[in-house]
DNA sequence: ATGGTAGTGTTACTA
């Protein structure tokens, strides 16, 4: 049984629970794997969402920052979360469907502003997350697997507006870019957007600071949907959604959709 | 080199 799945960092789950609904009204994915909730998981706005057919939800939440929530219309069970880097944030959740698939949907750490971790904590813990993730990945041998989420880098040359400004910007740097690499490696993960798309500029993310940010277009793809790759060649129809970032009251990222015939 | 916007929850912190 194909099912569709999005991803989307949807930066206050509260806030915005109105496009949340209009995402899933329009779009109907099976599953949508939402980050930056910044809500406790009871206060989650679970009502409207039912109504809309997603009875199902597993998440980990805390007060005011990051939050990580599976919505589902299919059945899903709890899989458990990790907490790589002990740094006590909801960054991470896993769920498993009935056909199988486990899914885990990861906020990783966005690194603050300065790329060294001498000068800046942040950098260091992002890193450190990254390197959690590797060795989890690396024992734990995933297999009939989907992961998704804001990873917080932007791998290639055309994930990014301009490739040589943005060396030295955090998201982009080449040390983060091998550290997801590792990831990748450690998990046998295949990307699936670019193995849907391989070539041209992708971006997913927005800044809110821009003037005009679709005029302006100095985009970055953030947000990612990987597979193992016993799974990888059953997704397909890969998308971004850039016309989400320009409804009203948006998030600074647009959903991104995969369909998998497993 | 700097500042631009947004969310949370009270005034700084995070992105």
């Amino acid at each position: 049984m194909p099912f569709t799945l999005a991803t989307w960092n949807i930066n206050s789950v509260r806030l915005r629970e109105g496009i949340v609904a209009q995402l899933m009204s329009e779009e109907a994915p099976d599953v949508l794997c939402l980050q930056e909730c910044k809500s406790p998981v009871e206060k989650i706005p679970m009502e409207q969402f039912r109504a809309l057919g997603y009875n199902h939800m597993v998440a980990r939440g805390q007060k005011g920052y990051n939050g990580v929530a599976i919505l589902s219309k299919l059945p899903i069970e709890d899989a458990g979360d990790q907490d790589f880097a002990n740094l006590g944030h909801a960054r991470h959740v896993a769920g498993r469907l009935e056909n199988g698939v486990t899914i885990h949907n990861f906020y990783v750490p966005a690194g603050g502003d300065e790329p060294d971790r001498e000068k800046n904590e942040k950098f260091g813990q992002k890193l450190d997350y990254l390197t959690g993730m590797r060795d989890w990945f690396h024992s734990e041998k995933p297999e009939k697997s989907i992961l998704v989420g804001d990873l917080n880098i932007a791998p290639r040359e055309d994930d990014v507006w301009d490739h040589k400004k943005l060396l030295k910007i955090v998201s982009h740097t080449p040390v983060e870019v091998e550290h997801l690499a590792q990831v990748q490696d450690a998990g046998n993960w295949v990307d699936v957007t670019r193995a849907d798309i391989p070539k041209g500029l992708l971006y997913s993310w927005w800044s809110y600071r821009a003037r005009d940010w679709d005029a302006a277009d100095k985009g970055r793809r953030l947000d990612h949907v990987w597979a193992t790759s016993d799974i990888a060649s059953a997704g397909h129809s890969s998308k971004i959604l850039r016309h989400v970032r320009g409804w009203e009251k948006p998030s600074d990222h647009a959903p991104v959709f995969a369909t998998f015939d497993v």
